[in-house]
DNA sequence: GGTTACAGTTCTAACGTTAGAAGTTCTAAC
DNA sequence: GTTAGAACTTCTAACGTTAGAACTGTAACC
């Protein structure tokens, strides 16, 4: 019989009915409930309607956890982000949550900045967690410990680039995104660009690829370029920039454009020369990457190199579902298109004004 | 026999180790690995070393899913919020993820802004998932739905609130902080306050506690108050502050000061008044509540009554670990402090300048 | 009347963990 | 030499789901 016996409109079921409850209601058994709920053939039309209305009745939800156990599979998969609390790794996080629901995936989000235990945990494909897979942006662990852990999680890496083969990796075309940027402030007039930002310790990060595009595209247009004008830093934090833009501000009269790895560089970095009367985009033109929300509402409003999310958060459901699968390829890099997002902060100098 | 044979360094387990492999390799049952896995008495020495040995060697890792099954519990809280890339609600999560970890709880962060349906399934305690508590914002869903539910789900409600009794619910005190944000801005000199946000159909909304209070605090000092300089809006979104900013516009010069329900809506609104020429803050004040950090980088810098986010969330788990414990007390309402942090954006008004 | 085919259903073991019940071995006391 | 109890271990069922194997019943065909 059924645990609960329903008295009446006010009693509840204090725990929730399982398979066995709909079951014994319906007076069928097991496997013809689960017939049922999966939407086998093999099952007479009246007992369907007897087990659906025995399943309405109790309120029955299968019971994942038990899923779980028995598949193996638990449609969870893992994104291990540093912070959530940074706006592009929120809206990343957003862009993944709506991908994860398109293609049948609950992602849950873990924060793993705090400490470099963190960071394996997630390389590791957080072990007793049954995670189907982890969608990683890495930024402190040894590039060897993720390979060898990566071979037995399915894994997509956004974000930081690691060393080839390591694992799927989804991301702009860093490089001539860079040149995008250079050839941008060129054509608006700008002569002598600063950068800010890339990690000259880790050769294949995303600071460092924007880096060397803009090497490449400064020499190729033949644009002025001094080292002074260089500065390396490897968080791209607000208060990075801050601090580097001050590391600037004595040579600030020699620059005509400031390039930072990232939003949160440049909105920091804006936030200093403002204070110090240098006026943007008038005296140094400021763009970034990322294309965070925030950037449309700062004074000047800031230019940035936008990714579609959406689309990369598509392409990182498609390589990790696929890996998931038993997909055992060699690491492959999926590229997404990339866009200049002109606003305010990279206005061309005019004569006028 | 166990189903791996270390045939060497470069053999791995193709399938995570259960607690019948480590009992095979130890030689011992089932029960003796729980025992020493849970530090149980009755263990010999000699025994204890063999187990952990074998736990060791085949790098054993409790399944959770196991666990969750037979306890029931998953030590998993879910965070309900309408997006997670708002700047307020990231923070949130984030705090919420490092008192959750001191608390011994995993945080599942889930997006309810879609639908109403996704809202539902937060507040009926997401059934199937064997999740042990909700932590939930809520936005939409009808408040006698949410009681209705809430009696059978452990939750906490944070941000919004809804019709008293309905369950737990931590927040500022956002009458009182509203009334510290007007006497602020009087003592500063201003005369002329305006106000936007606060949905007037949500009698008990944060936005419409705060603009009590703000009412309130005006008569008290006994400032000028007209009501076309009271703008109302049921989105706190950057869009909506430039939106509202807008309809302000034909009066600005009536005014010296704005505060708006959400720093969110200060920056649209800001951002609004600087492309119209007003001076911020020489000719109006602009003051938001959340504090977020981009708030701190803004020009002006934006002022904000700040929440101590790590308070709040401590006091979340504490509200949501003794309902998950089995309380059913009535609900009660978790007061955490507030403060104004007077940045750029409300400085008072000086003769010179 | 017997065979075959298939629709519809039940039985059973399994996923990995846990803990109570039951069993075994050992020590110490009478 | 027996008994009590402590120390330690094993046995077993249970958590909720799933699917293969096995069973029953019916209809069609020769």
């Amino acid at each position: 019989m059924a645990p609960e016996v329903d008295a009446g409109a006010d009693s509840r079921p204090t725990r929730p009915a399982r398979l066995k409850d709909v079951a014994e209601l319906a007076g069928v058994s097991l496997k013809t409930v689960t017939n049922v709920v999966h939407e086998r053939r093999y099952v007479k039309d009246e007992t369907r309607a007897r087990v659906k209305a025995a399943i309405a009745e109790l309120g029955y939800t299968p019971s994942l956890v038990g899923r779980q156990l028995q598949s193996g599979r638990s449609n969870i998969v893992a994104l291990a982000v540093p912070r959530i609390d940074e706006p592009y790794l929120g809206a990343l996080a957003h862009a993944l949550i709506m991908a994860g629901e398109r293609h049948g995936y609950a992602v849950f989000t873990d924060e793993t900045g705090r400490s470099d235990d963190h960071e394996l945990r997630a390389a590791g494909g957080y072990p007793g967690h049954s995670i189907d897979g982890v969608i990683y942006s890495p930024l402190a662990v040894d590039p060897q410990r993720v390979t060898e852990l990566s071979r037995f999680t399915p894994m997509v890496l956004l974000g930081e680039h690691l060393s080839e083969g390591t694992a799927d990796y989804v991301a702009i075309d860093n490089e001539q995104s860079a040149r995008d940027v250079v050839r941008h402030l060129a054509e608006s007039g700008r002569q002598r660009i600063a950068y800010v930002g890339g990690n000259p310790n880790r050769p294949s990060s995303v600071g460092q690829l924007r880096f060397q595009g803009f090497c490449a595209a400064v020499k190729e247009l033949g644009l002025e370029s001094r080292d002074e004008w260089l500065l390396r830093c490897d968080r791209y934090s607000r208060e990075a920039g801050t601090a580097m833009a001050e590391r600037l501000l004595p040579r600030i009269d020699e620059i005509d454009a400031l390039v930072c790895a990232s939003d949160l560089l440049a909105i920091g970095a804006i936030r200093t020369l403002i204070e110090h009367q240098v006026r943007v985009p008038d005296d140094v033109a400021v763009i970034g990457w990322d294309n965070i929300i925030d950037g449309r509402y700062l004074s000047p409003s800031l230019s940035s190199v936008a990714t579609d999310l959406d689309l990369l958060a598509d392409k990182t459901f498609e390589a990790l579902i696929s890996r998931i699968d038993g997909n055992r390829d060699p690491a492959r890099i999926y590229t997404v298109p990339h866009q200049l997002v002109i606003r305010e902060s990279s206005r061309p100098i005019s004569p006028s004004r």
